[in-house]
DNA sequence: CAAAATTATTATATATATAAAATATTTCAG
DNA sequence: CTGAAATATTTTATATATATAATAATTTTG
């Protein structure tokens, strides 16, 4: 039989496991909470912009999406690039792009430097058009979240890129 | 010209219009800032979830979804109730469903006090394989979101909550 | 320099997504 | 009771999405 020093020691152990067990299914009960609450704001959010975009401007929230990155880097992207910035799938592009070439707002131009890359840029009508959209989207989204104020963004911008943080690290 | 006391009126209502125009403007692009911060979490989480979904159990996130809203609600649901519950479009749960019965873990059964209404229920399997999904999904979500406390992920859920609810109002 | 590995993109097959039209059923007004 | 309106679902056409395979071009290596 173990001295009482040991049964005393053991026990203190296993209410530290318990204890951190419990709170472990908490944590993970806590985590799927914010999940599905913040899945179900984004998909409110998502479906709002893609209705107001399709009918104010005729254009798909990933072309849009596509837009944006185009006029934020300032300068023509490789699909390669596209693709990671916007975190879709390589093929995925392939195909806005095909429609965004097709309505005329972009357009491919193949690299000198490299015959396989191919270098993606907004047209004139493109850029002009996507100004319209840009500062219509932005007063939606002023006027979707008008109920927080820049404080409550503030801190829910600084959660977002904790969780964003945490969630990348998993492998 | 007007008086003294009018150009002072004239002049506090200018700035306010001023000061209200720009932090309106401030706003607009917090919202934008807020609005893409979640939208780059939600994706970075909804990939990786998608990824070990299917390798671990060859389910697509959209077909976990509904076995989910099924389980959830503990009773077999009609596919309007689905669609609304799950915020898609009312086509795309007629898809989904055919699949999940080509796999055998759900099933339509149609209503008999209105044969216009399919009850969709889970099968034996469906249920069994979605207990084991959900404890993976569950666990999972625990680890995605390991960097954040109880606390944060409270606030973060309150904040969420009132985003969404911002955003529900919009017309 | 030539074969192998890497990189950039596109093609293919399948599964979501949406909007809008079509179908089937039920309800309701007159 | 009958035609019109409403409801529930499916179908259709189109646009995303993914993973994987294929293609083409470049770089690395022995």
């Amino acid at each position: 039989m173990m001295p009482p020093c040991a049964v005393q020691a053991y026990l203190i152990i296993m209410k530290t496991k318990e204890k951190s067990q419990a709170s472990a299914a908490g944590h993970s009960k806590e985590s799927l909470r914010t999940w599905l609450r913040m899945l179900s704001c984004e998909t409110v959010i998502e479906q709002q912009l893609r209705t107001l975009l399709r009918q104010n401007f005729a254009v798909t929230l990933p072309q849009f999406d596509v837009l944006s990155e185009l006029e934020r880097a300032g300068e023509p992207m490789t699909m390669s690039q596209l693709s990671r910035e916007l975190m879709v799938s390589n093929g995925n592009v392939t195909g806005v792009i095909d429609r965004l070439e097709k309505t005329g707002f972009a357009r491919r131009v193949r690299a000198e430097h490299d015959r396989r890359v191919q270098f993606i840029e907004l047209t004139t009508t493109g850029r002009k058009e996507f100004d319209k959209m840009a500062t219509q989207h932005e007063r939606w989204l002023g006027d979707l979240l008008s109920d927080l104020s820049l404080t409550e963004m503030g801190k829910l911008q600084e959660l977002l890129l904790k969780t964003r943080q945490s969630a990348v690290e998993y492998k």
